[in-house]
DNA sequence: CGGCTTACTGAGAACCGTTGTCAAAACCAT
DNA sequence: ATGGTTTTGACAACGGTTCTCAGTAAGCCG
């Protein structure tokens, strides 16, 4: 029988707080910070479950996992902050057809897709910009 | 200067061979196969090198990045085959455009996106029904 | 409430793909 | 051929993730 555990609460909560992005250690990190003693395994373990029962969506970026809270039951994609990590749902229903009416063209089965986009978000555009100026 | 090597024309070659998207590991392996005493971390090397240079696109998969030898210095995406590593390219002018007015509507700059499509081909479709049929 | 079963946790080891190190080998302009 | 430099190969090191296993604690049941 699956049970509650004030560490899998502590993870869904967390990983709903970070508002985009964020690796699994990341997420240990910031949950010691606030005092928690969690493990880095059970963090692990926790976001494995929130992804397979769909109430996160995970991205593999530079060789890690990022893990985020998203809208369960829907179908989506990301536009993401590369800085930042802030995350924005999309929809994109023309997208959708393309990509089931390109799968079929080609005799694929079974198909499913990726599509995200990674950017730099209005504020971190600035906060660069600003940076690189004199 | 750079120089040429027969290890770097074994793996360029290789990875034309290969058809679809292979893992270092897996390049490394069938060269193995037949013959070559080309250490692993120089097909690391190369492959970072040919993707580099525009040669092949890599993407990653479960914990793992995979190469393929692609037309070079165009835009293009993937259609994938999940079972035999199968790649076509496919051209997506709509979608491209789709990116880059999502993101300017969110005011995210530097955009880029991945866009790929995970399927079945029709050959291992065919080989998969076959095989769960009496 | 208290006991009991059993899933879950924590700590660290193990794992695996990948990258770094460094001496030896090979490339190529001269 | 020779010398200056890039590459290579073997292996160690690294970083993210998963496994192991003993100890802990949910939650059912009396």
């Amino acid at each position: 029988m699956k049970r509650n555990t004030w560490q899998k609460e502590a993870v869904r909560s967390a990983l709903g707080d970070a508002g985009g992005f964020v690796s699994a250690q990341a997420l240990h990190a910031s949950l010691r910070e606030s005092g928690s003693t969690i493990a880095l395994a059970t963090v692990y373990r926790a976001l494995t479950g929130l992804t397979d029962e769909g109430e996160a969506d995970s991205l593999q970026q530079e060789g890690e996992v990022l893990y985020r809270a998203c809208t369960p039951g829907t179908h989506h994609h990301h536009l993401i902050c590369r800085r930042c990590g802030t995350t924005v749902e999309i929809e994109a229903q023309p997208v959708e057809e393309w990509a089931r009416r390109t799968a079929a063209e080609h005799g694929f089965t079974r198909a499913e897709h990726v599509v995200d986009i990674f950017g730099v978000c209005a504020r971190c555009s600035d906060l660069v910009d600003r940076a690189s100026r004199p």
